[in-house]
DNA sequence: ATGTCGATCTACGATCGA
């Protein structure tokens, strides 16, 4: 079972894009982040035709987070954390697929820190960290993929010195990843590949993708049982490479059926 | 400092967030 994240930066603008690889690389779950679509505008007729049941949480011009499940419908559980207001930004879903649990989150950028936004990406990440242990705490087997906007460690990023005062990199942020790992989740693609520069990103600007500029940035966490079911994880790079591609490449898993 | 996207409005260019 195959279970992928990525980052589509506008699922109508890269509709192409995105089925192209649903259709090469046949991922049983797709967690998806930047909709850029509101509720009624989520492109569900075509993803049906591609063979994909979907669940999602648009937002009109940001955000907006999505689960898809090859032939079958996600079982919704939430949209948004617990104690989110109403009118939160469209961050979270969560849909059980196939005897899984996925936790599909669009961390906030939070740029540029310190200040108000800043303040937000880490009140943000207080509330998924809350909810992160009560989800472990019935052994059930838990996935929580996404745009994390963090980037774990120096390896993580091709130049960390440029990188050091940056939302993505401060400290506190890089602290509630090890936080989440400490409470027992695992990082599946670092775990598969400890000492691999692997990136997930690469920025429009200044060509970091013909440089190979990149940080990874989208992570698959997993709970302890879904660990002993890894195979295999992975980025599928040559997405970013496309034409009209997201500067995001996606992120997958291989597990035990 | 650099300077690219998608979506949306300020609407055939400008803006915001990333």
């Amino acid at each position: 079972m195959r279970i992928a994240t990525f980052n589509v930066n506008g699922v109508n603008g890269r509709l192409e894009v995105l089925l192209r690889w649903l259709a090469e690389q046949e991922p049983d779950v797709v967690c998806l982040q930047e909709l850029k679509a509101p509720q009624a505008k989520f492109p569900a007729a075509a993803i049906a035709r591609a063979g994909y049941g979907a669940v999602w949480h648009g937002q009109s011009r940001w955000n907006g987070v999505a689960i898809l499940a090859r032939d079958t419908d996600p079982i919704l559980t939430r949209r948004g954390l617990p104690g989110e207001p109403e009118e939160e930004q469209a961050r979270y879903i969560e849909a059980a697929v196939r005897g899984v649990l996925i936790g599909c989150l669009y961390a906030p950028n939070g740029n540029p820190a310190p200040g108000p936004k800043f303040d937000y990406k880490l009140r943000w990440l207080d509330r998924l960290l809350s909810h992160a242990t009560n989800l472990l705490e019935a052994g059930a087997p838990v996935v929580l993929a996404g745009d994390y906007n963090i980037i774990p460690d120096e390896i993580d990023v091709h130049k960390p010195e440029r990188w050091r005062d940056d939302a993505l990199f401060r400290p506190e942020v890089r602290q509630a990843f090890e936080r989440l790992l400490a409470q027992g989740w695992t990082d599946a693609v670092r775990a598969r590949h400890p000492r691999e520069r692997i990136f997930t990103f690469w920025d429009y600007l200044r060509s970091a993708w013909q440089r190979d500029a990149g940080l990874r940035l989208d992570h698959l966490l997993l709970s302890p049982v879904v660990v002993d079911r890894l195979v295999d994880a992975g980025v599928d790079r040559e997405v970013r490479g496309l034409d009209r591609a997201s500067d995001h490449a996606p992120a997958w898993i291989e597990i035990a059926a």
